[in-house]
This record gives structure tokens, sequence and C-alpha cells, in this order.
DNA sequence: CTGTTAGCGCCTTCAC
DNA sequence: GTGAAGGCGCTAACAG
């Protein structure tokens, strides 16, 4: 049926020379070996028409390297987040001339082994593990077997592993700051989480967790006291109505905090249900920057997870990773002897994206 | 560093056979080949005391496949619904043991020619062609090296290769069905096409052409007329507002059927400007599942496209395709003579997704 | 029934 | 400067 894939090998012949020589000039090793400048355009001219293109798959068994990365994730379709995070890892996979296997493990920690099993037979130069929602995870031993990149998750024993992560801390400071630089030092309540330190929602979300700290370091440092504080087991629409309207039933917010953008749509509707305006009465600010943000009304102001340079990012530390290889650790700087190189963690960023839920404070 | 792979050298070996027999075996053809018990144990024992897993780079440079195929869409992130394309795809493709390369175009026919390339180097077994939104394609030539399947699209020039469409004739049908069930007869608006068969947007949509084709000919059977229908230029909330807004001037609607849950949030707003209650005064229909119109107040009745069957189809098809490679094509039933088999179109249903915008007509 | 030989397409020694 | 030989891991012919 379709015509037999051109070879170095017909490159070679029509180029009246021997493959080595053909491998050698379309490699780019031909001028260092000082390859004469005939033999050299013989052979690219003879590439050129032929349309040769060198076999990956047998580059691969005899190299050992198949420009190819896997990326194996537990949910890829819950959300439009999933994939601009898997978006911003094709793109920087792409422009190194890599491409990406995806995987979906639904939470199937044997699916996960064998998908990580199938992509080491397919022989991918490197892994990245990513999680839907920042958590820790447990790292399957398979992971030793190639380079490999943790996303949007942390490990849940040590582990060698790097971890890129959303900067949940700094998105909580960001948060409270766009509060305090709207000039709100009281009636700031939180939606989702808090008001302590441990009053975070069961299951280990890291994000509530760190959202939590940066909020409450800022807005401790102002001095300011957060009136109030709601746990929501579940961050969804229906947990946030529930919580702002019991918090509405008892006091008087003049802004909310809310620990991701469902909470906030539920908040949205409880507030309108007491007939207070947004943001007229009460500021609200939240995470997440979920596609329903821009389309709230007023439309949210929220401190955006950063999906696709997360998956860009996972790609750079792993072509770290990857280039690390044979290279001397002491290169890595300041290196104290007997320290174990193991487990960085790169945080990505959470840009605020202003928007209209915000007003200044009326005193 | 990490252990050099285990070949099948290996378990031949441990197993005292030749590699050959090892392979007979472990490919389960050891049977027909009448070897014996004896040895058969052995090299199974030994794989798996190895631990050994066939290199899937050294059996695709040797028999040509790659249990991979590549599925390549035009974007991959912008909402969801590409996102359960590619797990369904995915998933199917994974129960028959296959992996799949993701690529995104992004819309350019250079980076498309690209990334096809990129595949076919790396021995794919069949190709995946996908479209965000249901439209035509330009086939690239390079679509010939392997199977492929065009999903969600339906090639611009005759072509031999098979598509996999949301059956969008039958959707237009069913939304028109479910107001007529509901007893509604009178003032039926269209927003975003209609109400004359050509009165769709640019673009070539061949989502609104076929919804519309459906919606007419149930109303038409029916006896009931289309009271009005206003082409929106783009299938955005703002222009559904700006719609329904210039229709509400002029009429009383009964009901509405929107071409895509978008517009109708934008209908719903407009009509709440105008003091109408959603589905006591006017009832919705609509098409697409979005997320949102499970999160629209009340929820939005919609016809729904099955992203996730849409990607299993493709592979199903593809599969087909790729099997019917020696077939006798006259297998294939009443062919008659000169028929040029080519370009089959599945259509996957479209469901309806009953939920509260939709109430029965009042006299 | 089992083993030997050969070769998929490429790259990497090593000779010349 | 260039070519010949060998092998990555596996399977398809052919021997025995």
């Amino acid at each position: 049926m379709s015509p037999r894939r051109v070879t170095l090998a017909d490159v070679a012949k029509i180029a009246g020379v021997s493959p080595t020589t053909a491998s050698l000039v379309l490699s780019g090793r031909g001028r260092e070996l000082r390859i004469s400048q005939d033999v050299e355009q013989r052979v690219l001219k003879a590439a050129a028409e032929l349309q040769y293109r060198p076999n990956i798959v047998s580059v691969g068994l005899r190299t050992g390297t198949t420009r190819t990365i896997g990326f194996v994730s537990d949910t890829i379709a819950t959300s439009r987040l999933a994939g601009d995070m898997i978006k911003g890892a094709l793109e920087a996979a792409r422009e190194r001339g890599f491409m990406l296997f995806i995987g979906e493990t639904e939470g199937d920690p044997e699916l996960e082994r064998l998908l990580l099993q199938a992509m080491h037979d397919r022989q991918v130069d490197g892994l990245i593990l990513a999680a839907m929602y920042t958590r820790t995870i447990r790292v399957p031993k398979v992971m030793g077997a190639a380079p490999a990149v943790l996303l949007n998750a942390l490990p849940k024993q040590r582990s060698p592993l790097p971890s890129v992560l959303p900067d949940e801390v700094e998105a909580g400071r960001r948060a409270a700051r766009v509060l305090l630089d709207a000039g709100h030092r009281e009636g700031i309540h939180l939606v989702g989480a808090g008001p302590g330190r441990r009053d975070v929602p069961p299951g280990g979300s890291v994000a509530a967790v760190e959202r939590l700290i940066g909020i409450r370091e800022v807005l401790g440092e102002a001095g300011v006291k957060v009136a109030g504080g709601h746990v929501c087991a579940d961050w969804q629409p229906e947990y946030g109505l529930a919580a702002t309207r019991a918090l509405l039933e008892g006091a008087r917010p003049r802004a909310l905090i809310c620990f991701n953008d469902r909470i906030a749509l539920g908040a949205y509707q409880a507030l309108d249900d007491f007939g207070l305006k947004v943001p007229g009465d009460v500021s609200v600010v939240s995470f997440d920057d979920h596609p329903i943000a821009a389309w709230m009304r007023p439309k949210l102001t929220t401190v955006a997870l950063p999906h696709y340079e997360l998956g860009r990012k996972a790609v750079d530390v792993l072509f770290a990773e990857m280039g690390r290889d044979g290279d001397d650790a002491v290169q890595e700087g300041a290196v104290r002897e007997g320290e174990v190189r193991e487990g960085e963690v790169h945080r990505v960023p959470m840009p605020v994206r202003l928007r209209e839920s915000v007003a200044a404070a009326t005193p």
C-alpha cells in the first residue's frame, strides 16, 4: 500500500556514500569530522529529495532515547484546568522536539502501575506524574526507572523527585492584600476554611492549608483580625451557599475571602438572598480563576491557578532532571557534603485577576 | 544507574531455551506450535521471576507496529469538552493495550504537518484528527500514511477517511420535541440561528446548519410555526443577551431554543432584565450541556454533546480501519461494483438532559 | 518441536 | 575523510 519509508541507506545510495557518512552529515557532526563539502552537499540534497526522516523507533532501539515523555494524571477531563496543564506541557515538550504520551489513572493505583509500565515499555525519556487537585500522593516504585517530576503534587513519603506546585501561600497573601489595598480592615470573613490555622476541610487539601497561612500572615501583619471563618466540607457551590447563609444570620460581613470560585458562586447566591450587593455591600475575593469566575456577575476577582504555566514548568524541570544524567552534582553551586539532593519544590506564582467583585471599603 | 532492562535473551538463558522458543511461548503461539509443557512452564516461570517485559520499541522496529495511536486536535484545553473527548479515546485505546500520543495544532497547518510527521516518525499505528468545534477541515496529505479517522470534523475535499460526529440533526429534532412534548406550539423563538434554513452564522458551523434542520423538520411536521429567529454572529453570552433583548422588545416569546448553552446564559440574563421567569413565563432549551448548564438557575435543559462517546467511537472506528488492512472489501456486504468505499460518517447520538428550564405550556 | 540465521534502521566503534 | 562491521531487542524464515 503505502510506499516503504525512505531509510538512511536509501539516502546514502543516492548520494553515493556509505550509510555511516550519511549519518554523520545528517546528524550535523560532518563538519567537525571534516567531511568534504562535496559529499556533504550530495547527502543533504539526496535527503531533501527523498524527504528522508529518521525512524525514531530505530533510533530509540539503538540509543535508548525516544524523544518522548509520559504524562500521567489522575484525571484529565474533570475540568479545563487539567487541559491547560497538559497544553502547557505539550507546548514546552514540542519546543524541544518531544512528544507526550498521555495517561489517566482515575485514582486507581493498579491502573497507574500499568500505565507507568506501558510507558516504560515504550522507553519514555521522562515521566510527569500529575494530580488534578493539589495534594500529596504516594509515589509508585516504578517511577525510579526514568527521570520524573511530580506535578501539582507532593510525595507522601520522602522521595528524591522534584515537584512543581502553585504558590498557594503567596496566593493567600495576595488575596488578603487585595482586600487590604481596597481599605478593608474589618468584617473580613473566610468561607471554605479558617479562621484558625487548623480549620481546614478533611482530605489533606494542600490548597486550604497554604492559602490560609498566607491569608493569616498578611492580615496578621497588618493588625487586621479575621471576623470569622467557616470550613466547608466540600468546596462546591452548595456548601458555599450554606456557609455564607449561616454566616449572614449572625454577622454583617464587609468582605469575603472564598477559598475557591465554586464556593464564591454559592456565596454570591446567599448574598443575593439576603439582599446584599457585591461589591457595594460586600467585597468578594476568591481563588482558582475557574472559567465561571469571568461569567459571574459582577465578575469575580480571584487569584488564578496557573495551570498552563504549571505544565510548562514541569517539562522544564523534567529536562533539567534528564540533563543531570552524568553531571557532577558539585556543579550545582554550594552543595554541602553529605547533603542529599532530593525533592526540590518549585513554586509557580498565582496571578491575581482583578475584576469587579472588590470595592473600596466605606468607613 | 538503573539496572539494565531484562531482555528476552535473559529469559531464554534462564529457561535454558533459545530466544525464539521463549518468544513463541510468551507471544502465546506456543500452544499451536505444540511446544512442550515443560519448556513452556520453564519460560513462563523465568519470565515471571525476572519480571520480563517486552521492549515495545524493539517490537516496533521489527514488526512495524507500536501499539500507539496519535491524537491530533486543533485545541485541547479550551474547554472540558476536548478533555472528555480525549478521555474517551484514551480509555478505549487502553482497553486494547494502546497508548495515545497527544498533539495540538492551534489551528496552524504547518504545526499540524509537523505534528503528524513526528507521529509518523514514531510509527504510530493509527491517527485521529480531531476538531474542537464540529466543522469541515482540510485533510493534510501526510494523513495517507496510516489508518486515520476524523473526529468531530468532516473533510473539506473528498476523502476516503471515515469521520465521527455528533448527531446534530437528531439533536435538533430532540430539542424541538422537548418543547412539543411540553405542549408548546406558539411563541417559539430561535436564538443563535434561524428562522430560515439559511440563517446561520458565518464560518460554516456544522452545528448551526444541522441543528436548524432538525428543529425545522420536527416543528414543521407538527404544524408549528417558528415565531422568530435570531442569528448570533458569535455564540457567546453577550450575543445571546443582545439577541434576546432585541427579541423581547418586539415580541412575547413562550419558549426559546438557544443554539448553545452560552447563548442560553445570555438569554437568561435578558429574560431576567425584562422580569420574565424561566420556566414559568418562558421555557428554554439549549444544546451542548456545557458544565455551566447544570449551574444555571434554574438548571438548563439541554441536548448534550457526547464528547466522551465521540472519543471512544473514534478509536473504535480507527481499529476497524486498522483491521481492514488485508481484508477483502467484498466482505462488507452489498458493495456494488465500481463503488468506492469512502468517508463513512458515523453519528453519535446526543442525549437530552432534562432539567428545570422547560415547563408545560399554559394555554 | 526447537534452534540458528537474518534483518528491521540506525549509530558507534574501529579500520583504512 | 570515509567505509565495514557489529549490535540495540525482537521476531520471521528456515533448518534440523
